[in-house]
DNA sequence: AGCGTATTGAAACGACTGTTTCACATGTGT
DNA sequence: ACACATGTGAAACAGTCGTTTCAATACGCT
């Protein structure tokens, strides 16, 4: 077939969601047309045809690959908590998911490649932060705190978050990440949920 | 000169010292052997007889970066502080130097290639954990508290430190992140310190 | 039926990759 | 003075890279 059936206007839709799948497994760093068109059952010829060049596949890439990660953690901003504490270790546990190990690895390897070439990653770069500070930050503005405030408390759950992935992405010692992560929430627990005006 | 001279034995460790500067400021994921040796006034013979291989090399560098790093923090082992609130403090102050700049951002891409290819870099992926939990759990443990005690609120210390490294190197935000991390340690302090023995 | 557009395969392009070969220089030890 | 080990430059190797050229399909539309 040569042209797409009527209701496949996304043949290069389909195409991307098969090369994301791709490089979740395999990095981006070293990303190849010729391997990764025999993978997906294309050639580099039909993929520079839809996307003009390398740079531009890679963009959608990384568009393709937040896309995903939104569509993962969605289920996060659906469900309702009692405690923040509960929330956090459910947000944990569905992070730490081994079906997740992939998603994380390429988010940190996109991180320093980004940081290394600030110019052709910079959506990358912000959407990293900013999508998951508006996240966090979200009940505490609607509980009347400044946006400062919790932005700036915001700030320390997705470093928490961060740091913490980084340590078991690397090591998988559960047992000693989780007893940290427990030991933090013990902490900063205070902090936020319905008394929040507290913090001001 | 072919010989290098009697006193000179490192020919090899100061090209090598050359080689990871240009490593920090044009990163390794995309490092070719050619325009390194020009940068550093060598050729790719060379850096080939010295090294054997690439990959070789690129073992010698990861180890020269983990060098640098250790020296460039070695003041933050020898200085002691009154409180921790006052250590880490300190410690974020040299940490987000601008001339540190190019180390984190080293330190980042060499852990996100490493977790797309843990054997070639697991020993990087190691001491980029273990390193710091040794060194932020001594003085728990000099101070009393178990092992597994220490090494979880270590993991807690050095989890908040990187993920309020990767914001700040991905923003910027120096007043945000400096916020959240004043936060952090008004939260967190209570549990280090001469009195460590409660959180038992 | 036939034109035009969309899509694709095969092959080649020049540039670049890590690595090797061969030659040559220079130093030390005998 | 000669042999030998250490170091280095120039060039070539085979392979891969992103990209382009040329040609051929197959479909929708008039």
């Amino acid at each position: 077939m040569a042209r797409p059936s009527v209701d496949d206007l996304s043949r290069r839709e389909q195409l991307l969601e098969a090369i994301v799948d791709y490089v979740f497994e395999h990095g981006l760093s070293d990303l190849s047309l010729r391997p990764l068109a025999d993978a997906v059952g294309s050639s580099p010829r039909v993929l520079l045809y839809y996307w003009g060049s390398k740079a531009e596949l890679i963009q959608a890439i990384v568009e393709g690959v937040r896309a995903r990660q939104l569509v993962t953690f969605a289920s996060m901003r659906e469900t309702y908590y009692a405690s923040p504490r509960e929330a956090c270790l459910d947000a944990w546990k569905l992070m730490t998911q081994p079906k997740h190990e992939p998603l994380f690895r390429l988010f940190f390897e996109l991180f320093g490649l980004a940081l290394q070439d600030r110019t052709t990653y910079a959506s990358f770069l912000h959407h990293a932060i900013e999508d998951w500070i508006v996240f966090f930050s979200r009940p505490l503005i609607d509980g009347g705190s400044s946006e400062a405030d919790a932005r700036a408390y915001a700030t320390m759950l997705l470093a928490g978050f961060r740091g913490f992935m980084m340590d078991f992405c690397a090591t998988r010692d559960r047992r000693r990440v989780e007893r940290a992560l427990t030991l933090w929430l013990d902490s900063v627990k205070n902090v936020e949920g319905k008394d929040s005006r507290r913090a001001r």
